[in-house]
DNA sequence: TATATTTGCATCGTGAACGATATAAATAAA
DNA sequence: TTTATTTATATCGTTCACGATGCAAATATA
């Protein structure tokens, strides 16, 4: 008999996962409509919350490594949604700007969120329960990106 | 002003995405040790309680596409985890076995479900509450994948 | 039995993630 | 002010994910 720790349906991380890649599936159509992609959606909710953002800056509100970034970015700068431009103070920074079309996806993207939220709720995950969902998993993340850090001293 | 909905830090997406990313690279040090990579650990979890599977019961336990499994397990043969046989009674399947050595790895990983455990508690995710966690993404997963199944038909 | 459809797996192309490494600019130390 | 170190990005290689497509075996239908 295996272990039960070995047990897939006690897996933490294995519902993570699949839950992550199963709501990013439901953000698809939508992104794809527009021409992009779920992490390049993360990249325009963060320069619609303030534009002109050098790539460290946008890295680290998405926890994400800058070698996972400047390619996504120049993939989002070939497509016209932004631009990317020297620092002038600090010529080793590029920031990062919203154009024209990267700001008017904000309307044409307006229905977004509600169709996903829709698409989420469900018995145990409510408007009243959402809250402390999230706030499980903020815990959970601050714990994980702190042990992270502490790994490379 | 930014919309409500459009902010972050509302998004429960982001964070399944971002703890799901954070969890994986948290088993990483400790896989990559033994050669593994976290979706090769979730199929020997799969065939650890049963041996002998065709791709497609291995894929559907998982979530996941049988373009995703081919290439996975094409890596773990050659690395002589598995071995990949065409079924007896149905050439079109590729039943996947445990070798020996993917057999032994239980043993030498046998730590590897406690180390994560230990990584993951904090404040709001503990003994007590994990399994609360557990369900609603439970909830959310089979709310999702029915979805995704009535896309195609 | 011939033909059509379904099923199971594989191949291909694209876009992430991420460890490892490189490079140039900025800053600190000598 | 040289020299060393740190910082901000970028490049490279490997491994997923996954939509689209291909193909052969099995099954259903005519």
């Amino acid at each position: 008999m295996i272990k039960e720790e070995f047990k897939l349906d006690n897996q933490l991380c294995f519902r993570l996962y699949t839950a992550s890649r199963l709501l990013t599936q439901t953000y698809h159509p939508l992104l794809a409509e527009h021409g992009l992609t779920y992490p390049q959606y993360l990249v325009l909710l963060v320069l619609w919350e303030k534009d002109a953002q050098p790539v460290n800056d946008i890295a680290k509100r998405l926890l994400l490594e800058t070698n996972t970034m400047t390619p996504l970015l120049q993939r989002m700068e070939k497509e016209g949604i932004i631009e990317r431009r020297r620092g002038e103070k600090d010529a080793r920074q590029m920031i990062v700007f919203l154009t024209r079309k990267g700001k008017e996806l904000q309307k044409k993207l307006a229905d977004v969120p509600f169709t996903v939220g829709g698409a989420v709720m469900c018995s145990s995950v409510t408007p009243e329960t959402a809250p402390e969902l999230m706030r499980m998993l903020d815990d959970m993340i601050a714990r994980l990106s702190c042990r992270m850090k502490e790994e490379n001293l």
